[in-house]
Parts: structure tokens; C-alpha cells; sequence
RNA sequence: GGGCCGGUAGUCUAGCUGGUUAGGAUACCGCCUCGACACGGCGGUGAUCGUGAGUUCGAAUCUCACUCGGCCCA
């Protein structure tokens, strides 16, 4: 009997074809119907090269969830989109062209950065399709594009409408190297060594001195006021005492405040606009005038008397030096300070009082509280990253950036009243670069107006991700459709931004969650554990690895090695041992294209036994394919397939399949058994290696692609795992006996089958070449 | 300071509603062409399950303390 399968090993080049064939039979094709399955699939971010490995592991791990929920039946919505606004690629675009945003003429800055995104994109593009991603590339959308940006546009302007949006003049975070505020989302905390400096403040009207430790000495031209703890007796007697501040030598009063800590420095504090948020909480408590003494070029302003002009840590310097020569100076100690770090361009922040708008979003925390509750987490415990989040949020969302490469804020002003026009939703506006829609201000007629050259947050875009694909004030009926998705997949470090702004401006929006099930995957580290990064140059580029080893191997490796919701490490010669089982697999199947498939057949023992077995792995795979954790089927169906049935199985029934020895009925329940078990095994493993099931499945099965079969289902029936320890066993004793006795596998053998194998006696003694 | 997660052989990991000779993968070593497969088969080395205490007849598994690592929030 000849095998259908003459190749021995799985090629991976035959991935390219199938990819072909899929997209010529359109079998991912989408048409809405009543009952969808919306995947709000992440818009990936074109940064730079090369693409992420941990990036490519989670959008394999993505397609496997929509291809898990075709095979349940689900009509599968999957659009893919790629996110192109925001800070990165204008970092990008500056260094590439060795040029400075502000000075270069914003269209042509734009064009720069548009053509750096379209190279980028086209290679993400390339290893998303390359990876089997089974979504809608034919209607593949941007974050940039012109229907996306109508859509931010109008849902801003629906909330201006709706008074959620107001311009207020706060300290906000501001990123000096990017100029322009961010939101506390933005914001990651670094351990930053940084000097602490004990200083000498006179107490006026006497020639005491308290000592007061800061990082930040260089406010010093900013304090307005010294705090104490109420407990902390050794400054009871100041209390109310005015203290003179040096280098400006302005009196501030000495007052207690419970958030003064007892055990840091010297336990007094000085309050300057801005340190840090708790100055911010003060000054707006105790009522006091803000100072301003870092300006928006990150430069000391004139408030800063004759350190103007220098940068923050340039004034720090100096001021040290200064303070030092006049003996005002204690001591200095080296500390590590939890530095607040801009998450973009990675420096510090500053705080800095700066006119913006803002979206109300602390009047819904209870409300999204609620929704958060009502969606269900994969892991449960990564819901609490969430709810962690929504605990800490004390101010509301600034939604505009002082940069380019953004959805513009669609606002004009009247030259001579300031009066701001607003205009109507459904069309995409630029105001830097356009006429006011209207020709007269609608409060003092006045017909010039000046445009906003500010944009948006990029979250205000992608945080309506699951309303632009699904139409939302486009197409209704499409909307009504599709909306709320059925999941987000997502990575977990954008929880407090991607996944709660979403949940905020649906909710805001529409009233409603946008999707019943949040699905969040860990971090892709390095092979130590450390994380990836370019500069670091352990970055593994996807790409060269994938078209060398296949898609399915690298996503056999993704589901087998990434348990779901933990980080995982990516090594390069793990990956590839993943090449394995596939050839296993193969050659599996190789070994059944011999055998004619039928449709039945008298079932013996062994027969009886592996299906059971069988049964347990369709069970456990069940149990991870209904939580989309692809971690438990590929490791139970590795395990079946390797450790059982090609093994033990396979090598008991191999005499039976060819008739040797055994009746017509005995052969056929055999190869009935072997075509049955391999099929539901390339059923269930169809989610995740799609290509290598594809392949096999229409060689040996069915014209029909395998990716439109129904996924199996137990069939409960009673479980023989007693005897499966024993067979195992048995097995290895002979194997152990062979070659104790320097016996080929094939020579004869005298071994005493156990009692509990009797019925098994037929396939074991020709297995084994055991002799009475 | 608070929260979440984790610490099982060189590496990754299963087991954690208490009783297993602690399972698998990978790496390593040895032997082997047996009618699918050397990207294979068989066998082997290798884990006092982070530390300490408690509960129990019995703990990797439950409780407490400590410790280390990662992340998040003050």
C-alpha cells in the first residue's frame, strides 16, 4: 500500500499556497447576519523595525480566538486595522530626516510621516498575513485615514454638545521634549537616582533655621508654603511661624498637613508649583497662587530671577552651588526617586499650569465600574488591573496635544471674541489648515476666525475602535449588527489606557459596554526574562524567523509555550523545536494515507480504548477553546498525539491495519479507529495550526476546507485511563527487556501479559513479536 | 506604604477542591534503521517543589510569616 503523502517532512513553502487558496475561496469572508461574533481586534502601532516577536505571538494567538469561534459556529467578524497617530512616528520621522517638528512646515512634516507609516505598515501587513491572521485584510482600515478621523471628530463633537468636554488652564503633565501635556496614562515611574538636598531655611525674626530636604531645589523659587506633620513634635513650636526662603528670601508660613511624612528627610516640607501631584492637591487646597517657573521650551522662566533660562536640571546645579557658598546647606544625599517619566519619549515630566481640554471622565468611574463588573476577563485576574486603575483616577482626561501627526480638534476662533465654533459632525476638518465652515462669529459677527493647531490624544481615537468597525453612525443596520463585539484581546500594559478609555467614551457614546469578553495576554520578554527592546539589542525580528520555520511552528510554539495572561519568553531555538511535532504529525498522517478511510468498522479493545482516550483530549481541549486559552489543547494534543497514539496506539494496531494475522472485520475496526482519531485530532488543532491541518485534512479527508468543519464535540464516553497506565507500562517493560537482552525491537520475546491486558493480547503479541 | 502575579531539574512548564514512584517539553548523555517519521525510536542523568513555621495520619498542593523577582498604584 502506497501512501498519498510521499514527501517526508512538512515543508513550510506549502504555507504560501494554502494562504492562496483561502484567499481565492474567500473563506474568512464576512456577511453580517443576526448573530455575530465582533472581534475588536488591536489596531498594531508601525513604531519602527523590526515588529515585535511578542507582537506576532499575540495576533496568532488573536486569529486562533476567531478561528476557535468559526469552528463553534459563530459568524466571525475580524477586522484588521492599523493604528498610525501619535507620538512615535514623529519621533520617528524627526530622526530619520534629522529635522525638528516645530520647525518644519507641518504638511510636509505630515507627508514625512505618513510615507514612514506606509513602509512600516507594509511589513506588519506582510507578517500578519504570512502568520494565517484569517481577517479582513481586503477592507484593512487606519486610524489616519479620513472616514477614522470623521469619526473622532463627530464623537467630540457630540460630547462637546453633550457638555462633557470643557477648556480648563491646570498643572498638567507636560513632556517638554515633546511639547506638549499627557494624560496620567501616559505617565511610568522609574527608579531614578537623584540627590537629596537638606536645606537651611532661616525662621524670620529669630537665627533658627529649619532644615528642609528636596529633590527639587530648584523650585525653590516656586514655594509658597512649608508643611509639617500635625504628630511630629519637633516643629509644634513653628507652627504658624513665618520662614524665609532662601535665594529668594520670600516669607512662607509654616503650617501642618497630614500628608507630610515624619521619616522623609527632615520631616518639613516645602510646597512648590509644581513638584509633583501632591503640590498640586495642596496648592489647590490651601488656596495659594501658583508660581510659574518652568515655561513650555522645559526652560526656567523669568520667575526664576537670575536662573532664567536654564534648564531645570542646569538651575539645580547652580542653585546647589549657590546655596552651598552662602553655608545654606546641610548635607546631600544620593537617593533613588520614583521618578514620574513621560511613557513616550521617557523623561521626567514636569507640571506646569497650561490651558487644554479636558473630557469629564471622573463622573463615570462608578458607572464603568459597573461595566467592568458586568465583562467577563480572560484571566479573571487581570480585571483587577482595571479596577485598580479606576481607584486612582482623581482628575479628568486631557484630550488635546500640542503635536502634528493627530486627529486635529475641530474647533475655530473668532479673532475678535475668542467665541469657539464647533462644527457639524460627519466630516473631517483641519482647522490649522482651512476656512471656518461659518463666515460670521455667531457672538459678534465678526467674519475672521483662527483655527485650533492642536490635536487629539491618540486614545480619543483608538478608544473607539469597536465603534468605527462596526459603522457606528455610518451604516446602523450594520451597527445594530455587529455592536457590542463579542471580545477585546489585548496586551495588559494598555489595561489603564486602550481598554478603560474604551470603555469610557462606549459607554459615553452609546450607553452600552462594547464587548461582553476582555481577553488579556502578558508581555513577550527576552530569553532571560528581560524585556525586549531595540536599544537593548535583544530584540528578535519575527519575520526572517517565520519564513524560515513556518507559521505553524511559531504558532504551535505561541500556544504551547505561553500559558494565558503571564509573560512569556521568546527564544529562537524553542521555537524552532516546535518544528517537531509538526513533523510528527505529518508523518502520522503519512503512515494513514496508506489506508483506504471508511466509514465503520468492529471495534476491538485497543480500539475501544484509544477512542476514549480520545474522547478525554477533545474534553480537555474543550475546556481551553471555550476560554480561549490555547495553551491546554496544545499541550494535551502534543502529548495524545506524540506520547499515545502514534506510540502505543499505532505501533499495537500497525499488524491489524495491514490484515496480517487478523480477520477483514479486525482490519477495519483498526484503520477506522486510526482515520477517526487522526481527524478529530486535525479538528482540534485546526485553531491553531491552520496551514499543516489544511494541508492534511484535504489530502485525506475532505475537499471542503477544514476551516469551515464544526469543532468536535465529546462524545462522554467512560473513561479507560486505569488501563492506559498499564498498557503504557507494559510497553516499556518489553522495550526495557529488548534491549536488556541486546534484542532488536522486531526480535521474539517470551513476557507474561498482565490479566488486565487479556483483551488486548492479540495487538500486543504482534506489536511486541511475543512468543507463548 | 498598598495591590496583583509568580518562585517546581540547565531552561520552559503541568500538577495546587491535600495521599502522584512529582507529569511533559526542551537541552544533555547512551544505545538502536523496528514495513510513518534520524525533524525518528528506546533508555538514562537531572527537582530536599523559594525559606521557616503551623494545620493534618499525610502538604508542591491549605494557613501564617519571611524572602526574591515581575508588574501596577500611591
Amino acid at each position: 500500500m502506497e501512501p498519498k503523502i510521499s514527501e517526508k517532512v512538512w515543508n513550510p513553502e506549502l504555507e504560501k499556497k494554502i494562504l492562496k487558496q483561502w484567499e481565492e475561496e474567500k473563506i474568512y469572508d464576512f456577511v453580517p447576519q443576526e448573530d455575530n461574533f465582533t472581534i475588536d481586534t488591536p489596531p498594531p502601532y508601525p513604531s519602527g523595525r523590526p515588529w515585535h516577536i511578542g507582537a506576532a505571538a499575540h495576533y496568532s494567538q488573536i486569529d486562533m480566538i476567531a478561528r476557535t469561534a468559526r469552528m463553534a459556529g459563530k459568524n466571525v467578524y475580524f477586522p484588521i486595522g492599523i493604528d498610525r497617530n501619535g507620538l512615535p512616528v514623529e519621533l520617528y520621522t524627526e530622526k530619520k530626516h534629522k529635522i525638528r517638528m516645530r520647525e518644519t512646515d507641518r504638511e510636509e512634516f505630515l507627508n514625512l510621516c505618513r510615507n514612514a507609516l506606509d513602509d512600516l505598515e507594509a511589513e506588519m501587513i506582510l507578517i500578519m498575513k504570512n502568520l494565517g491572521i484569517s481577517g479582513d485584510f481586503a477592507n484593512y482600515y487606519r486610524t489616519d485615514s479620513e472616514e477614522y478621523r470623521t469619526l473622532t471628530q463627530s464623537t467630540f463633537i457630540d460630547l462637546w454638545k453633550k457638555g462633557q468636554i470643557y477648556l480648563a488652564n491646570r498643572p498638567n503633565n507636560y513632556d517638554w521634549v515633546s511639547g506638549t501635556t499627557i494624560a496620567d496614562a501616559e505617565i511610568i515611574y522609574e527608579d531614578l537616582p537623584t540627590k537629596l538636598v537638606y536645606m537651611k531655611f532661616k525662621i524670620k525674626d529669630t537665627d533658627q533655621e529649619i532644615i528642609i530636604a528636596s529633590t527639587r531645589p530648584e523650585l525653590v523659587c516656586a514655594c509658597k508654603t512649608i508643611i509639617v506633620n500635625p504628630k511630629d513634635e519637633r516643629y509644634t513650636q513653628y507652627i504658624g511661624k513665618k520662614i524665609i526662603v532662601p535665594i529668594t528670601n520670600v516669607e512662607v508660613e509654616l503650617r501642618t498637613h497630614h500628608s507630610a511624612q515624619q521619616e522623609f528627610g527632615s520631616g518639613a516640607v516645602m510646597v512648590c508649583s509644581y513638584g509633583d501631584q501632591n503640590d498640586v492637591a495642596l496648592f489647590r487646597e490651601l488656596g495659594l497662587e501658583e508660581i510659574v517657573v518652568i515655561g513650555l521650551d522645559g526652560r526656567m522662566t523669568k520667575a526664576a530671577g537670575e536662573y532664567a533660562g536654564l534648564k531645570p536640571k542646569q538651575a539645580r546645579t547652580k542653585i546647589i552651588e549657590d546655596l552651598e557658598i552662602n553655608g545654606l546647606v546641610e548635607k546631600i544625599e544620593d537617593i533613588i526617586h520614583r521618578t514620574p517619566v513621560s511613557e513616550r519619549s521617557k523623561i521626567p515630566i514636569e507640571i506646569i499650569p497650561m490651558e487644554e481640554y479636558y473630557l469629564k471622565q471622573k463622573e463615570s468611574v462608578e458607572k464603568i465600574k459597573k461595566l467592568g463588573q458586568e465583562i467577563t476577563f480572560h484571566p479573571t485576574m487581570h480585571k483587577q488591573i482595571l479596577m485598580n486603575w479606576l481607584e486612582s483616577i482623581n482628575i479628568d482626561w486631557p484630550i488635546s496635544r500640542r503635536r502634528y501627526y493627530g486627529t486635529e480638534i475641530p474647533i475655530w476662533y473668532c479673532k475678535n471674541c475668542s467665541e469657539p465654533y464647533v462644527p457639524e459632525p460627519g466630516k473631517y476638518y483641519r482647522p490649522w489648515n482651512e476656512k471656518c465652515p461659518i463666515s460670521n462669529c455667531t457672538k459678534c459677527n465678526s467674519t475672521e476666525f483662527v483655527g485650533e493647531e492642536r490635536t487629539f490624544d491618540t486614545w480619543m481615537d483608538s478608544s473607539i475602535s469597536p465603534l468605527f468597525v462596526s459603522k457606528f453612525n455610518v451604516d446602523n443596520e450594520f451597527f445594530n449588527k455587529v455592536y457590542p463585539a463579542a471580545i477585546r484581546p489585548q496586551a495588559k500594559d494598555i489595561v489603564r489606557t486602550w481598554l478603560y478609555y474604551t470603555l469610557l467614551r462606549c459607554e459615553q457614546l452609546t450607553g452600552k459596554k462594547p464587548w461582553s469578553e476582555a481577553w488579556i495576554m502578558g508581555y513577550g520578554l527576552d530569553e532571560k526574562g528581560m524585556k525586549m527592546s531595540k536599544s537593548k539589542g535583544n530584540a528578535i525580528d519575527p519575520l526572517p524567523l517565520i519564513e524560515k520555520l513556518g507559521a505553524d511552528t511559531f504558532r504551535f510554539w505561541s500556544a504551547s509555550e505561553i500559558n494565558h495572561g503571564y509573560d512569556f519568553r521568546c527564544n529562537e531555538q524553542k521555537i524552532e523545536s516546535n518544528k517537531k511535532f509538526l513533523s510528527k504529525l505529518w508523518n502520522v498522517s503519512r503512515f494513514l494515507s496508506s489506508f483506504p478511510v471508511i466509514e465503520s468498522g468492529t471495534l476491538t479493545a485497543s480500539d475501544k480504548w484509544v477512542l476514549s482516550e480520545l474522547d478525554n483530549l477533545v474534553k480537555e481541549c474543550k475546556k481551553g477553546y471555550d476560554e480561549y486559552n490555547f495553551f491546554i489543547p496544545a499541550i494535551a494534543i502534543r502529548e495524545f498525539t506524540w506520547n499515545l497514539f502514534a506510540a502505543h496506539y499505532i505501533e499495537m494496531v500497525k499488524a491489524r491495519a495491514y490484515g496480517i494475522g487478523f480477520s477483514d472485520e479486525e482490519r477495519d475496526g483498526a484503520i477506522f479507529t486510526l482515520h477517526k482519531t487522526l481527524s478529530t485530532i486535525l479538528k482540534l488543532l485546526a485553531p491553531i495550526t491552520p496551514f499543516i491541518t489544511e494541508h492534511l485534512w484535504k489530502i485525506l479527508y475532505s475537499k471542503e476546507s477544514i476551516h469551515k468543519q464544526k469543532q468536535v464535540e465529546p462524545e462522554n464516553i467512560e473513561t479507560q485511563s486505569d488501563i492506559t497506565k498499564e498498557i503504557t507500562e507494559f510497553n516499556s517493560k518489553v522495550w526495557n527487556e529488548k534491549k536488556s537482552q541486546s534484542l532488536s525491537l522486531k526480535d521474539s520475546i517470551k513476557i507474561e501479559i498482565p490479566k488486565i491486558l487479556e483483551p488486548f493480547k492479540k495487538d500486543l503479541k504482534s506489536m511486541h513479536n511475543l512468543v507463548d
